[in-house]
DNA sequence: GTCTATACCCCGATAGAC
DNA sequence: GTCTATCGGGGTATAGAC
């Protein structure tokens, strides 16, 4: 009985989140006031700190599902036996994982680097755990051209999505296109050589997005 | 005989934006204050003010030469037919334009964006004029593919420079790599077909980097 | 448990004295 | 050219009303 006429904390949990969201999205984070997002919702400044321990900590519950998203990906990263199939294995993964979270929340990810950067939930900061994904893609024995491929492909997703402003294509299009240009810097598909008996099913692990 | 013991307007200056630069890499533009970069100098915040007009015209006096060779390539841009060299054309000035500007700068222009999405000097902002660049080479009527293959190949420098952070490489290999990146994507050159008689001598226009 | 009132200190910025 | 004094507004903390 306590979704009638009171307004429950819950729901005033979610609506700061949602407007925090917009405004943040709109005109930056620097650029938001914790008054503007109360005023917004007829409550005093004070009322959000209730609700959250600080400015940065709207931020951290709005990415709190996709941080820990990442942190399993970097989890199972950590457990995958190095091998030629690894890189292609993390991009179909990353991939699935960017288009789950919404191309929204990773556009806001990136113009906002500065905010998810001193982040401090767990592990270091999300840009410090993107190197974590970096580094267990990269043969530190090959060329650097060559680890600069494999690595430029992990981030190519990221660049598809901003290079992607100002196109006529739905996030979908930009999704598959990003997947694609990936995997071809990848180069083409180790075959299974002999031992490693991994490379089977590819991405659709868990999520399916 | 300004160079002696007494301290000149000119050397404050450059005093101001020295250490400004080193602080805001450091520790990023906003968790870098006014007194912080006073107090340095052992001076107050007021005495910056006198040399510059505002916090973000620090910013714009560190990348005022940049700025000015990024809108002058957006002219030449401007003033060229479209066709199938452009993009090649574009993307061998801009790897130039990066090493000449020098790798620190573009990297604290990438961790900063937000600031410098917001300077107003001159057209919009640093970002829509990056942006004015990729739909110069961007052909409307290829497959949304394609054209993010192209705008992406713009993108490479950045991407190079962001995924070499923690690699041992030095910044020229760094971009050496970036350009034969960029070079890859946008597929093998077009012949000269017929009118275009533009495709010449490729990158060495007027800086020499 | 939910929210308001109020106060604190730091920030960027300005005016005016020296 | 540099300082002191001051302003409005930012994030934050707490006391207390309901």
């Amino acid at each position: 009985m306590t979704g009638a006429g009171r307004r429950s904390g819950q729901d005033t949990k979610a609506r700061i989140q949602e407007v925090a969201l917009t405004l943040f999205t709109e005109q930056g984070y620097e650029a938001t006031s914790m008054r503007e997002i109360a005023e917004r919702l007829h409550i005093t400044k004070a009322a959000l700190y209730y609700h959250f321990k600080n400015k940065e900590d709207i931020v951290v519950s709005l990415f709190g599902r996709q941080m820990a998203a990442v942190d399993d990906l970097i989890d199972w990263v950590a457990d995958q036996p190095p091998g030629p199939g690894l890189p292609r294995e993390v991009v179909e993964r990353w991939v699935a994982l960017s288009s789950e979270l919404g191309v929204r929340l990773f556009r806001f990810a990136m113009a906002n680097q500065h905010v998810l950067r001193e982040l401090k939930p767990r592990r270091e900061g999300a840009f410090e755990r993107f190197q974590v994904l970096l580094d267990a893609i990269t043969d530190p024995d090959a060329p650097v051209a060559e680890q600069l491929r494999t690595r430029v492909a992990l981030l190519s997703v990221q660049m598809c999505l901003m290079a992607g402003r100002g196109l006529e294509a739905t996030d979908d299009e930009l999704t598959d296109a990003a997947r694609a240009l990936a995997l071809e810097l990848l180069g083409p598909p180790a075959r299974p050589a002999a031992g490693t008996g991994a490379g089977a099913g590819a991405a659709g692990t868990g999520t399916g997005a």
